[in-house]
DNA sequence: TATGAATGAGGTTTCATTCAT
DNA sequence: AATGAATGAAACCTCATTCAT
């Protein structure tokens, strides 16, 4: 997916190889320090190549934030997807994808933030380009509403409404992660947060699946 | 509040207004362009001043930022209980609290996107003072929440859970302007979304009262 | 006439004055090693400022060539008509203003190679600046042979051609001097080259004016 | 002639013909571009071999730009002999030899500007060499000058003067090209000069010679 | 108190050259 | 003999900060 960066090397297999080395050290600087504090030199450090080296894959220092948040975006567009694989029940298939949206960001919680702090430093184009990844990673969260919805387990919810409730939900988790992460974890957060979103949406049949396949992890005491 | 930050000049009446004087210039470009796309001389020129004098008042660029920081949380703070002056019935509170939030939020997404971009770029001594202000302005809300269970309109809701979900609410208009904005205007976007939340904690009484008293605007078709 | 360069600074007269200290620098090391090796920080030491002053006073490199060419070009262009002053007999004129135009490019030689050297470095709208510069220098001495075609003490000459071969000849002795100035001295140059460019152009009437004023310096065994 | 290169490759045939692949590419980018603005990707990626390939046949940067100007001073060198073959009339030699000498630099505007812009980047040893070359064809008006007179077609000129101007006249057609060149063409520029020049070293028989032979092309209403 | 010219460390980027294949 | 990925010194330029006025 990283093509329109022009780079100088031809080999296109080593392009991949070397941009995703570049990415994942900027990844990591940018999500700890910040776009513009961090410098070439330390990502050629980091990287452990020479700074020559990282124009020869990347026009320039923007093209390395391009790079950063769309394996940031990426990974989590297909984790999504991935945790779903197998599950077929419309309920445990929505409580399964929130839940590993959520422990994506858990896990890159600084990732995450450099998605908000820093998209707005690259060029209008691309900034759409990645507007673009976030709303397909919605929709992904989207269809899994439809279908309970359908299904008759949710009551006829606003759905972009109630998609956009849950992305924030669990971007919250990194965006403020500094005052919840010290009350509970990952887990807890997302079974409080189900708690209180689903009372919201549920049937009375969504409430009976809900118990009967117990499909959300820890629900012991539900609503 | 700008205590800490030492100032070159004594009257203390005008150090205070030219800090306004920083502070809006500074929360201006600094929204618009990025704490480090923004220079001094940006600043100067848009304050009218020289770069001389700003060293005067300020001891470094980063007193800028926190000066711009601390002028849009504090904004936040005291629009809330200018709102609810006057208003009694806790269920009315809470609707008009969350309503004034998100306008304040609209008329300066920029702003409140700025807190979420550049807060880090802060020394963690003053990030924790900026977040303590975040965390009184979250307490506005929980204290409407809470008055609400007590009253017997809301079913006992995990108060600080739904205090967060109020917020991130408030703030997704902002952080997330970009697709809402060209669908809805900020008095839609609080209807749907209030009538999405409110749906998973108001108890009978609460939705009786909530029609009675129509006390959160257009809410033609209630839950 | 060095308008249209941007500069920091607001004192015109400072302005002024800093960019003719820059422009002096400026011709001597873009003269002695060719614009590209010479680096800015040559350009500062040796103008004895720092790197940052330079850039209050011009926006890039190209600038401060574009500087160094201005001021080689006028004091071509401001020498002839000073040595004009007070010399009213045309052939006189003619000479003197050959023998000027030459002894500042010999003073100068570096200066005039530089003006061959490098103006294609600049853009094209200033290398048009430059080259109406030089057209103004060849109009005096054009306007010379023509008052000395109407006194009739040239013959109807080609006068764009005539000019053409006066200010070669004069810029010879600079892109040439490695052969010249080893075997003469610019007077012996210009003598030389007079006797042989006059004796094309001269009428009866301007060999004879010619000898009685004796008006080109050596002038021997003319013609 | 391209010795004192080092190369790596022993076939000297090959050497020779990939010298000449390259010094082609780099005249005309060193003309275009100028000579610090050619980067090596640029010549190789132009001459189409690899930039590792370079270096194969050539030691540095500076080898291609001497490469470069050799190649231009020897097409001088070559064709005015050549245009001279068969003419044996003093007089039509001289012109012919001037005429050709105008027409190669016609044709290569650029690179005759190229040996005037950078011969300077050479180090001195090489930039003597090149003068060498310069030399020996100048030679070959002088020549063709000193013919003319001791055949008492030209007065006791100051020959190595003349020959400047000649040469000089020559070269003005390509330096001077943005100004003659939208004017008229290279014939018309040999005609006007040539008629000019002549007028002050031809003798009576020279005069008569002239208009005999018509050797120098359009001379309708000569001197 | 206010000004703005001056400073220079440090950032991004280029490109001649090397060397393993 | 030919390739082209890798290197890193060195260039240009920015901008926060100082200080004499």
């Amino acid at each position: 997916m990283p093509d329109q960066i022009k780079s100088k090397v031809d080999d296109p297999e080593l392009v991949l190889r070397r941009r995703r080395q570049l990415a994942d050290a900027a990844v990591e600087l940018f999500s700890a320090r910040g776009y513009h504090s961090t410098t070439i030199r330390d990502i050629a450090e980091h990287a452990e190549v020479s700074i020559g080296l990282i124009y020869q894959y990347v026009q320039d220092k923007e093209d390395l934030l391009f790079l950063a948040l769309l394996q940031v975006l990426d990974s989590y567009k297909d984790q999504i997807p991935l945790a779903l694989e197998g599950v077929a029940e419309p309920l445990e298939r929505f409580c399964t994808a929130v839940r590993r949206y959520c422990r994506v960001n858990g896990e890159s919680v600084a990732a995450t933030v450099l998605a908000y702090r820093e998209t707005k430093s690259l060029r209008k184009e691309r900034r759409n380009l990645i507007k673009q990844k976030e709303v397909e990673t919605n929709e992904l969260i989207a269809a899994c509403i439809r279908d309970c919805v359908e299904a008759g387990l949710f009551v006829d919810v606003d759905v972009e409404m109630f998609t956009y409730q849950i992305v924030m939900f669990s971007h919250a988790w990194a965006l403020k992660a500094w005052r919840f992460s010290q009350e509970m974890d990952v887990e807890e957060y997302v079974d409080r947060g189900l708690r209180l979103m689903l009372r919201g949406v549920l049937t009375g049949r969504g409430e009976r699946q809900l118990k009967s396949a117990r499909c959300c992890g820890a629900w012991e005491a539900g609503a």
